[in-house]
DNA sequence: TTCCTGACTTTTTTAACAAAACTATCAAAA
DNA sequence: TTTTGATAGTTTTGTTAAAAAAGTCAGGAA
């Protein structure tokens, strides 16, 4: 029985990589069933023994890489000295995980394939970790005494966060596509370690 | 030669006017240039007599309600005694002038309508306008010494700017749309105004 | 019983094309 | 110079058929 359970695990982590892998190359909408399965040299109708069909397949690889990143964020909760040094370390993060998923997230076209409900689960809880993990952080600098008291510093923290999302947006402004190409990356995540310097100036 | 001039602006005016309301109420696609030539008691070719054609009409109305924007911005310019009341300056009428022009501009589908490049020249007047009002009253206060100098205050300003720009997009994210409802307008509203003061507070 | 497949059905995407709606033009009239 | 009816040209919309992909299932192998 629990042998069992270990190699349907097994099996499955192979589908999820080999299927994390065409996800990433070619996006949700470019990759098939059948070319998943033919790399891993099994059968189509297999992948929905294991799968109940592929957006969920497509979500359970997301979960996977977005419990990746979070577990990330986790570790290094409490471990900052300075409300500064958490949004840095979290604005650097945030930026190696969307290059490094740049395709994986087909942006262009993500929102067309009107996936289950679901996905929007996973972003909250990749939001929510980050969230934690810097109203921790800005917690215990209030309590150091080096920033002012806020009455509400989860709410806080949730308006900076967005601010921060603008100068994305603010970097595509012109264009017809809501998200930065990926050359454009780069100058974002200077722009936002620059505001953040404002930021925390404006709460001490 | 004057009155010809004259009688022709006029008759400008009057389908620039009438344009405008359709343009208001149905959105560029929506709206069809029998139905503007109808609401005039005129033919549909005399319009294409007095503008190229119907990209250019409602670029015309476009540049128009801009130019009351900028002018009603320019007007105000160094009358502020702080960067703060300017900045409320700024989000108050820029948020009545999205409320009021909220259907002209078709925010779900003015970016699939590809009309010519000029739409941009006048998005980015629009901006410089905003820059300058916000640029001038930074200035005004590093010279007063309220507020430590910096290096590049248009540069600061179109930052912070994005910044804002970010609070709108943190209020639809979830959503498979860009621009925000209108009966978000409200919170995103209030979220700018706390924004600024945190801002302010970190430049002095 | 669990894992797996080939063959099959159903759904979605794509392409081609006709009809309708709309934009844009123009010769001629006011 | 200003205006229009008629019409040409283009885009959008709707229809249908073929192709491709998703998803199912009876039954075989381990």
């Amino acid at each position: 029985m629990a042998a069992g359970n270990d190699h349907q695990d097994i099996k499955r982590e192979k589908i999820l990589e080999a299927s994390y892998q065409r996800f990433l190359h070619y996006g949700y909408s470019k990759t098939t069933m059948n070319e998943i399965a033919g790399d891993l040299s099994m059968s189509k109708a297999l992948l929905y023994y294991y799968f109940p069909d592929k957006s969920q397949l497509y979500i359970a690889v997301m979960r996977k890489i977005a419990i990746d990143y979070t577990n990330g964020l986790e570790d290094k909760t409490d471990t900052f000295t300075s409300l500064k040094e958490a949004f840095v370390f979290q604005i650097n993060t945030n930026h190696d995980f969307i290059v490094n998923n740049y395709n994986f997230f087909d942006f262009f076209r993500l929102n067309e394939q009107n996936l289950p409900d679901m996905i929007w689960e996973i972003v909250d809880q990749v939001h929510l970790a980050e969230l934690n993990l810097l109203s921790n952080a800005l917690k215990a600098e209030i309590e150091g005494g080096t920033i002012k008291p806020v009455t509400n510093p989860e709410e806080l923290i949730t308006l900076l966060l967005d601010a921060l999302q603008g100068i994305r947006d603010g970097s595509v402004s012109q264009k017809k596509v809501s998200f930065p190409r990926k050359e454009h990356l780069e100058g974002i995540h200077t722009k936002k370690l620059l505001l953040i310097d404002i930021f925390i100036k404006g709460l001490m």
